[in-house]
DNA sequence: GAGTGGTCTAGACCACCTA
DNA sequence: AGGTGGTCTAGACCACTCC
């Protein structure tokens, strides 16, 4: 699409077209994932244009996600690579036993390495959503917050928060960055008598703000996807409330659930 | 974060500092939702630079999804508008007979007039990952393919591409503008002995293609949703799929699921 | 040191919107 | 008509990578 065609007064402007061309060849194949395009200044020369010209059409596909500027280096066609995917099935006790998380699984399938980080672990006065979805108080220090990163090999992909009710926090160990439980963090809910019975996930995906574009190291043109996941128990409480930023790049969701 | 401490020396490249005050600006409220920023020109004066480099600030902004440029108008702080969220409750039973789908229940929430426009429908060769899904051929006509976009008020929000094996297509009047069954497209799948009984949705974020922005006239710095959706029956068998592509400043998604 | 992308300057003209 | 963003020119210097 919008490629020259044969005979026809060619209107489109010089980044534009610069652009098309080099589009076209990406998905042809021509230029394969991974390979390096000519340089700017190459470019434009080529295009009798200045360099910001061909500096704006490798800018156009970088937005899209075609390719990665590398300082230094060279612009890159960008590899896609397949997708860490978060099932729903992620809380399944089909797990328990197996020693793994469903991350570290995923990473493993995909031939990379996974591994957890603390950043931080603090008693908080939650923001307006999480403390309606938890219903408690936004006004006191009423939520602990655990924030962690996913990493998967040398990438950090995910950035975890995690909020639980303090009266629920309180006394558990929770407070230390070891889990004070074999089965983890959900174990030591279920010895407080909170078992997990369903899960409400809410999504949207967005650009990442510039500090989780630092944090996750998100090349341009890479969104996060925003998961906020609360788990209700028996009794359809809510008792802990999760939010996953992800880089989409590097990660994905798959629900398989039944059709009640 | 990233402003400017009193004291120390200001090494922040100007389009960065530029860029840092006005989010500073747009994160406090001293500048609402809505409104108009300053205008490259006069930004650029007031901070000493060229154009060109008031225009790259906007642009960092712009790639956050922060501000939204408009032609002739000026650069404006973006509006978030609440999302219309696509549930994983929109093939259940209960809204047999509201006569209204999910897609416009929502719409209505927020105020908004829904609509669905048919774009094509045609007997084509799958895509390969439709095509190993559903279990079909990808060397023949193997599928039918319809072809929506989904409308709120003025806004083309999704763009929805469903899959059918010719086999189940064929003699159904799926061919045909106008769904032949007064329970829409799942009504005649029912007929035909596929009772929905599990989906299996596969979710991952990315921006839009070049001819994706422009029919669903994304701004830029907006992502889309990308869901593969499999209708499977009683007896786990795929007999349809459905690709929606989803404006991710406009609509997202809920999972309400049991923990199997 | 040579080559690459990153940022910036100081202009210019065009396309679009509002009045 | 005047103001706005969109694109482009023809340079410059800097930061980074690789040899």
């Amino acid at each position: 699409m919008n490629q020259h065609k044969e005979g026809e007064p060619d209107d489109r402007k010089p980044s534009r077209k610069i652009a098309d061309e080099l589009r076209h060849a990406i998905e042809t194949g021509e230029l394969a994932p991974g390979s390096k395009l000519q340089s700017e200044r190459e470019l434009a020369e080529k295009h009798g244009t200045a360099r910001n010209t061909a500096r704006a059409a490798i800018q156009l596909l970088a937005e899209e996600g075609l390719v990665t500027p590398e300082h230094g280096r060279g612009v890159f066609v960008r590899k896609q690579q397949p997708l860490i995917r978060l099932g729903n099935d992620r809380y399944s006790h089909k797990y328990r036993g197996t020693g793994l998380s469903p991350f570290l699984l995923e990473c493993a399938k995909q031939g990379k390495t996974g591994r957890f980080e603390v950043l931080s672990i603090e008693r908080i006065q939650p923001p307006a959503d999480v403390a309606e979805r938890l219903g408690v108080s936004d006004k006191t220090k009423s939520v602990l917050r655990r924030e962690n990163v996913f990493w998967a090999d040398d990438d950090p992909v995910q950035r975890v928060t995690t909020y639980i009710p303090w009266t629920l926090a309180r006394g558990t160990g929770l407070l230390q960055e070891d889990i004070p439980h074999q089965y983890g963090i959900h174990g030591v809910f279920e010895d407080k008598g909170h078992v997990m019975h369903r899960i409400r996930e809410e999504i949207s995906a967005r650009m990442p703000r510039a500090e989780e574009a630092r944090h996750l190291r998100t090349p341009p043109g890479v969104p996060v996807i925003d998961v906020l996941h609360t788990s209700l128990d028996q009794t359809g409480n809510a008792y802990e409330l999760t939010r996953f930023v992800m880089r989409a790049d590097m990660t994905g969701l798959l629900y398989d659930v039944p059709v009640e």
